[in-house]
DNA sequence: ACTTATTATGTTTATTTGACACAATAAAGG
DNA sequence: CCTTTATTGTGTCAAATAAACATAATAAGT
């Protein structure tokens, strides 16, 4: 799942030289991709290289896109995967969340300028070295589905659970606290069975996806008679783990009956 | 209420054309103010000088401002009040929003284009004339504490019934649909009563708020009982009208009780 | 046959919601 | 002081929901 990039292609500058021209100046992007695995509610980072502090994946604004498009192409990107659901959830902006709001960020922004060929530095200065706004978006995905990949300033992209947080550069740790709450506060609003589990899983996996977003225990047989009464499941076959005991059955989302149910909400909280 | 300054002065510009040269370029600031008078939800906007078209008070962001800093003093320019209750919601980055999105914005465009003075028009051209990313923000405000003041580019500002939207420049429309949906989804995270009402209120004027911003009738018998089982209202002398019945008790916020109430939900959806 | 976890339903209690009703209260007018 | 009127606080009652446990049938594997 871990692919790495060390050495560097020389080409990536050249094209990134050349997106840069096009790039709305003092605007980034960032997202906050969860995925769900092993019964836990993960977050994707990336590892900056030579160093071991994360960031989440972003990227600036291209002057003729929709954020949501250029967030689409920055996650496409990451993870191989088209069509991701995002949504936008908070702009940051405060004065101090710049590449000398901390040693981690402060560190990480020399690494990156001393990686920077020499003959761009101008433009590296003029696009690192300001005050920068970044609209924030929170993506859902199957994460059987994607393959992360890290960018040129990256040397890994992973899986990390959000219950198990790296250090962070600039105000990543304040956006991703933002972010949970965001899917906590809207987890009546937003598509997280669809989105976050596979095209088929057992009610124990939606079940525990709602433990780990809403933070606390829910009853087995009180969250099954909710769901089941809620149409929104379609059962199939079972899934044969070879543990000796009743398989449990696979379920998928009857996409007709549960994108109308998010509209007014799924009445979970 | 209604303030106006048909006369432009010439030292409007003269510090506009200052300030904008301190202003982060591309970004500006919506501000969406509800108030509550005469039993319904208001908007506060502006209309443009010699136009029926509306417009939200809003602005842009000085490099060294934090954007809700600004947002507060924008707002108090427009209103006299200062330290009033806001938080952002969204940011519309559409590269469909321009000033030349309809017929009205473009309009709207000429004219403002027509009054900057001569000597000023590259700054114009350059601030007005290319891509906009605005942050809106909802703002609560008390409308009797409230003066609404004209901008140099308005020749009114009032207070508008939710109900009775004018025709509004750029996407303003879409601003304030978002606007008020934030607000009723949020309604039990949000300071409704603390902000929107006068210092003392009666139970009626709390009930028709919550049924203005929720869309729909509520029990008052109900009401009664909800509101009051939180304890988070102080009762205090009746409210004499002069009508031949039982005055009605007027009551204000506990703040302490009602600070953490708010929290955690209310309660209310 | 035995162990085990899944599945579906049952039970019970407490709480909430919605809708409607009613009597006591008090302000003002005649 | 009597009448009219709207407010206030409470009553009621059915239906729905929530929370906490319990249980029996089922079936996969050993």
């Amino acid at each position: 799942m871990l692919k790495r990039h060390n050495k560097m292609k020389e080409t990536d500058f050249y094209s990134l030289e050349n997106k840069i021209k096009t790039f709305v100046p003092g605007i980034s992007l960032d997202c906050v991709v969860f995925g769900y695995q092993d019964r836990s509610l993960h977050i994707l980072l990336l590892k900056c290289r030579n160093t071991d502090v994360w960031a989440l994946p972003g990227g600036f604004l291209p002057a003729n896109s929709e954020m949501e498009e250029e967030a689409c192409n920055i996650l496409e990107e990451r993870t191989g995967a088209k069509n991701i659901y995002l949504t936008q959830f908070y702009t940051f902006s405060s004065l101090k969340r710049g590449w000398n709001c901390n040693e981690l960020s402060a560190k990480t922004f020399r690494l990156a300028r001393s990686i920077w060929p020499k003959e761009f530095l101008p433009t590296f200065d003029l696009w690192f070295n300001q005050r920068f706004i970044s609209t924030a978006f929170v993506a859902l995905v199957d994460a059987k589905k994607v393959t992360p990949t890290p960018d040129f300033i990256s040397e890994a992209c992973l899986w990390v659970p959000v219950k198990e947080l790296p250090q962070l550069i600039l105000d990543h740790g304040v956006i991703i606290k933002k972010a949970l709450e965001y899917l906590r506060t809207r987890i009546n609003y937003l598509p997280i069975g669809k989105e976050l589990l596979d095209e088929k899983f057992t009610m124990i996996d939606l079940q525990v996806l709602y433990e780990a977003i809403l933070g606390k225990q829910l009853d087995r047989g009180n969250f099954y008679r909710k769901i089941m009464k809620l149409n929104m499941l379609k059962r199939h076959e079972k899934l044969m783990t070879g543990a000796q005991n009743k398989a449990p059955y696979l379920y998928s989302i009857d996409n007709k009956v549960y994108d109308q149910l998010i509209i007014n909400g799924i009445g979970f909280i």
